[in-house]
DNA sequence: CCGCCCTTTTACAGGCGGTTCACGCGGCGG
DNA sequence: CCGCCGCGTGAACCGCCTGTAAAAGGGCGG
């Protein structure tokens, strides 16, 4: 398979459509304000397959470099991105948190629309 | 290259989808949420052979190092599998207890599952 | 010079995970 | 019949990881 270089390969994701190469993201249809930083971790977190990314790995494609010690960048721009896509897509979850592995992209319901009736 | 995903190894066991290199695990479809521990020793398990394996073996895969005297961990962790397991896959046994032995990985069908009030 | 936005750093809190206890139960040998 | 052993299981304890808010630092345009 060849790499594709190309600038216009689109990412689907449930309602998300990434853009890669020109910095979009569409949530439902409308366009999502990102930064750098926030686009960057959106794209390699969609590009993950759905698996569970490590947090060394996140730091290595997004920022560059070795994740050093101590620091927390990540878990900051993680709230970020989870705050606007939780805004644009209410009720879907998308970045999944697996402790001491790191963390897994793939649309799911939000729990808090639990259902009522039917308990037990 | 480019695919971020690699597939190196995965294993197959009824309903269960695991891959080792990621710390994902598979059931029916949707991805468990197992801890360190929990997802080593499940790595263990699956990757016997459907034998017996003996909690010494185990601790020492999982855990590294002796199982000491006394030592409960591996119990605990049993338990939690085999809760998460169930929730994941009703109706399905993975983990059977040889006394004396150990545990065997292996699906088979849960005897019929009626409800009981066992309370504790 | 001022203000805004982005990024990094810092601080604090809460939740989660790992270990250890405690208790119960069935099997087995004495 | 009794006590020990191995295992199931719920819960306490505690440290670490992660979530989250906010301050600090920096670059850029007005």
């Amino acid at each position: 398979m060849e790499v594709a270089q190309r600038q216009d390969d689109v990412i689907h994701i449930g309602e998300l459509e990434i853009h890669p190469g020109q910095g979009l993201a569409l949530a439902g249809g409308t366009a999502l304000t990102l930064s750098v930083r926030e686009f960057g971790l959106l794209v390699a977190l969609a590009r993950s397959g759905g698996g569970i990314v490590a947090r060394e790995d996140l730091y290595r494609r997004v920022w560059g470099g070795t994740l050093r010690e101590g620091d927390r960048s990540i878990d900051v721009y993680i709230h970020k991105l989870r705050v606007k896509l939780e805004h644009a897509l209410p009720g879907w979850r998308f970045i999944h948190t697996h402790v001491g592995f790191g963390y897994r992209f793939s649309p799911e319901r939000s729990r808090a629309f639990h259902i009522r009736g039917t308990g037990r």
